[in-house]
RNA sequence: UCCCCUGUAGCUCAGCCGGUAGAGCAGGUGGCUGUUAACCACCUUGUCGGCGGUUCGAAUCCGUCCGGGGGAGCCA
């Protein structure tokens, strides 16, 4: 039985049998206790193993962190604090013995930078296990949210010809001995360069024009060169695209969707989040709640610079209509002027990808950005320009050549339609869920610049 | 790619203005105890990140390379 059960059964004469990997082990005169985890919680389940049972000296005695274990016996009351029931043990056997010489973990706290040396091992420590538990539960989460908004997956590509985001920053996928030269370069395996994608956004929308609600989550590869704790080459993307919407139900769903998440988060997985609150931040229950229990603060980005401008606070970078919106600024805003949650719209053209609808002034887009306290840019989305001229000018004017995405204009040759979409980073959600402050202790093995 | 910080025992870290190393935890041994970050006593462990330089002498100063962390840019 898992031990998550285990904690939540009565006492009973049943034997049963229970199987984990050894935390723990406290001696007493002719008794050991041992903790045992299996991952079902956070838990441990106490074993009690008294001194006449078999192999007592010979194994119980000689358990140390990390063995893995099976023990039969019976649950009981404990008559100790700590725990309402324990494992009265009445027989045990050793799965794999774990040296305490060698093992690298220790029953004390280890920090994240040792723990990231050791990837293999580390999802047995409780915080690491924690963020994994938290992560699984948000992904069949994000599942069922589309289900039950009727949105159909499409997996994506990894393997794309097409970039989304502008020249240089994908990983350039070959063969050994493929050609001379520098790659990409002829022959193609496929025919023509490729690489791993840098998002599923524009094949998402081919489906959404056809199937109306679609959503990919698959992993996504940028090969950019950043060192900070929210980067990562290869991380997960959410992102839906629908047909017949514009920026204004993108913008409803991203807020419902957003909440929809770290509601299921604070419903089903309160001793993870215990877990978290109690030692990586003590203010992120509330700051989860405050998250869903009010609505998105939106500005446009116009809005947003005269604000910045009338602010009276200093920023390293000033701030000016026309240029981007920098980290501190994202910060200041979301954190000291709204508190909260905040959904920028309608950025200047000159700053963001072609494919964002030209708004009717001529000067912006119908962008989106929902910035979150402390971690910043947490979904990006747009209205997608659904204009086949407008698309064009665009593309031209950010020296795109219109003849590698031909297949991309088609879509609004044939039966074209508003639609729009966006695009979640999932470990920075994890990151504000869970409060870990680097994102490379929200994936299993992260991959980054100069480490995989 | 740029800026800042950092690299000392298995882990976390102390070692001020240069005189070849310490603490806690872990580990080992013994003791005690229905224990729970168990407790008490004793014990082991280091090419002080690599290379080069200054110096009678460098963990300590300088240079350089490598690793780690934080911030910026880019973005999710």
């Amino acid at each position: 039985m898992l031990i998550k059960k285990i904690l939540k059964t009565s006492p009973t004469a049943e034997i049963m049998e229970v199987k984990g990997w050894v935390r723990t082990r406290r001696d007493a005169k002719d008794l050991s206790f041992i903790e045992i985890n299996d991952g079902s919680c956070l838990k441990n389940l106490q074993v009690v193993a008294q001194g006449d049972m078999d192999n007592f000296e010979s194994l119980v005695r000689k358990l140390t962190t990390g063995c893995a274990v099976r023990f039969t016996g019976r649950l009981a009351a404990s008559p100790a604090k700590g725990q309402d029931v324990e494992f009265q043990a009445e027989s045990v056997e050793v799965y794999g013995w774990a040296p305490a010489e060698s093992y690298p973990l220790q029953k004390k706290r280890h920090s994240f930078e040792f723990l990231r040396d050791i990837p293999h091992l580390r999802p047995r420590t409780n915080s690491i296990g924690a963020v994994m538990r938290i992560r699984g539960q948000l992904v069949t989460a994000v599942n069922r949210f589309f289900e039950e908004e009727d949105f159909v997956q499409i997996h994506t590509p990894v393997i794309s010809t097409s970039d989304c985001e502008g020249a240089g920053e994908m990983f350039i996928v070959t063969t050994p001995g493929a050609g001379e030269g520098e790659p990409p370069c002829a022959p193609y395996f496929f025919g023509r360069p490729a690489g791993l994608t840098v998002s599923g956004q524009l094949e998402a929308e081919a489906y959404a024009m056809a199937l109306g609600r679609v959503y990919t989550f698959g992993p996504t590869f940028r090969a950019e060169n950043s060192h900070t704790s929210r980067h990562l080459a290869e991380f997960w993307m959410v992102e839906p695209e629908m047909a017949f919407c514009d920026l204004r139900e993108d913008i409803d769903l991203a807020e419902k969707f957003l909440k929809f998440l770290i509601a299921d988060v604070l419903d089903n997985c309160h001793e993870d989040l215990e877990l978290f609150t109690k030692f990586v931040d003590k203010g992120l229950r509330h700051r989860l709640e405050a998250v869903t229990g009010r609505a998105f603060t939106r500005t446009t980005y116009s809005e947003a610079v005269e604000i910045l401008e009338n602010s009276g606070k200093k920023f390293e970078y000033p701030i000016s209509w026309g240029s981007d919106l920098q980290a501190e600024h994202e910060r200041f805003l979301s954190e000291e002027i709204f508190g909260g949650p905040t959904v920028v719209t309608d950025y200047p053209a000159s700053i963001k990808p072609f494919y964002m609808r030209l708004n009717d002034e001529g000067k912006t887009v119908a962008a989106m950005d929902v910035l979150f306290p402390s971690i910043g840019e947490i979904i990006g989305g747009s209205q997608r320009e659904d204009r086949y001229e407008v698309l064009e000018k665009r593309m031209a004017a950010q020296n795109i050549d219109p003849a590698a995405y031909q297949w991309y204009l088609d879509l609004r040759r044939y039966g074209s339609a508003p639609h729009a979409g966006f695009g979640l980073g999932f470990e920075r959600l994890l990151q504000f869920v869970t409060g870990m402050t680097n994102i490379r202790d929200v994936i299993a093995f992260p991959r980054t610049a100069g480490r995989a």
